[in-house]
DNA sequence: CCAAAAGTGTTAAAACTACACCCATGA
DNA sequence: TCATGGGTGTAGTTTTAACACTTTTGG
């Protein structure tokens, strides 16, 4: 066995950086290695693309393999090529970010990892090799787009009250707003469905229950509509 | 020779989008390849990534020798790797995007090409492999990025008249502009530098030229300064 | 009845849009 | 003197930002 090529080839890997959204603050999904390189540090889910694979079946399926998560949001990030960055020999990865519901989706470890657990993304422990840029970079794109796209459903349960829609924006763009300038806002944009139901087993006024109307959205959008927050 | 791996590597190469900026349009530059796959059709620069050469540098380095451009705006796009994008094998490829002034810049056929040259981006010839996706890639992240980041400049010379910026940003928006807005809201950012001199041997009163000033930029930037058009 | 969050309008300031004329220059 | 683009201000409209109290519910 073994396979042949005319000139050396860098390995191509790809990575993922999971967000989700604790109550407190924004999540990483971080992977505890059982393999040299970096054993016993924690990483990126990740691993190495099949040859008749495409990058974004190769994401999916190392998110599958290391921490059991299927169907969500995943979107290509940027690819890392440094020289130096895994001390086996060269590998580019290709690294993606993924949005998820911790509500929804149970985490267990897989196959390849001794463990799989969350992190605030402000308290990282020391990442493998560039681990550390990649969520930075994801983190950066994050905070970029949730402005312009309606990302941040992919972060709540279906069916979410306006304040934890409130709560994910201060979370993710790192400052406070206005409760009814906000309300005022994301209502007047016509994307979102209240769903006639309401919070169960809260301590205080249950809130209405609202659903993204991406079928609204689609519409909006082709007219024109920009969103924006 | 020959390069022995135990699992079969995709090949990894670097392509690369140029945008210059005609009196009419905005032009992207193509290769006329003499090798087959494709042999006579045109195509973006690019080629494969060295296994000892970072990702940029690779795309400097094909920009190059494909088409003698050196020293403009490059950043990385986008990782194009679906299975059947190359007829030959598997290759993925690393998508960039330059944008260049042509008053500045001397384009010439280099030695992987028979030939070199620009193309109004919307009377583009048939692509070889995906490369028509990747210049639609480009041109919507060049659409999306320029109202938020000063790109524009790069696509001017040095100093330019504020006719020249707006005609600019109507022809990558495809919108007209309102003079007087564009010229109170670009000038009250602060980020032009009146140049103290004025164009030279045109057919009507002669405008004002300005400079980017890029030491500005970032000082209010780091304010919390957003350029936004 | 207390604690906790839900829900709701107004006003002032800032930003945006639309719009038209005179000026300087070279041909 | 004509053609071409340079340069300039205002008014109406829209958007944003700041701000506080009453209501509902469960404990």
């Amino acid at each position: 066995m073994g396979h042949t090529y005319e000139y050396a080839r860098p390995a191509l890997a790809v990575d993922v950086v999971v967000f989700a959204l604790d109550d407190e603050d924004l999540q990483v999904m971080l992977i505890q290695r059982d393999l040299p390189p970096f054993a016993g540090q924690w990483a990126l889910p990740g691993g190495f693309v099949r040859v008749a694979e495409t990058l974004d079946a190769a994401a999916q399926r190392e998110l599958r393999e290391e921490s059991g998560l299927e169907g969500i949001f995943l979107e290509q990030l940027y690819t890392f090529g440094d020289l130096a960055r895994d001390p086996r020999e060269r590998v580019v990865t290709v690294a993606y970010y993924a949005l998820v519901n911790l509500a929804g989706h149970d985490v267990r470890a897989g196959t390849d990892a001794k463990n799989a657990a969350w992190f605030p993304v402000g308290e990282l422990p020391d990442l493998a090799f560039d681990h550390c840029r990649i969520v930075d970079a994801a983190l950066a794109r994050l905070r970029g787009k949730v402005r312009y796209q309606p990302l941040g459903f992919e972060l709540l349960p279906e069916r979410f009250t306006l304040r934890q829609l409130q709560h994910l924006y201060e979370i993710v763009l790192g400052r406070p707003l206005d409760k009814r300038n906000f309300r005022k806002k994301v209502l007047g944009m016509g994307i979102l469905k209240d769903t006639r139901e309401i919070e169960k087993d809260v301590a205080h006024r249950a809130a209405r229950l609202f659903r993204f109307d991406e079928r609204a959205y689609e519409r909006l959008k082709r007219r024109g509509f920009l969103f924006e927050l």
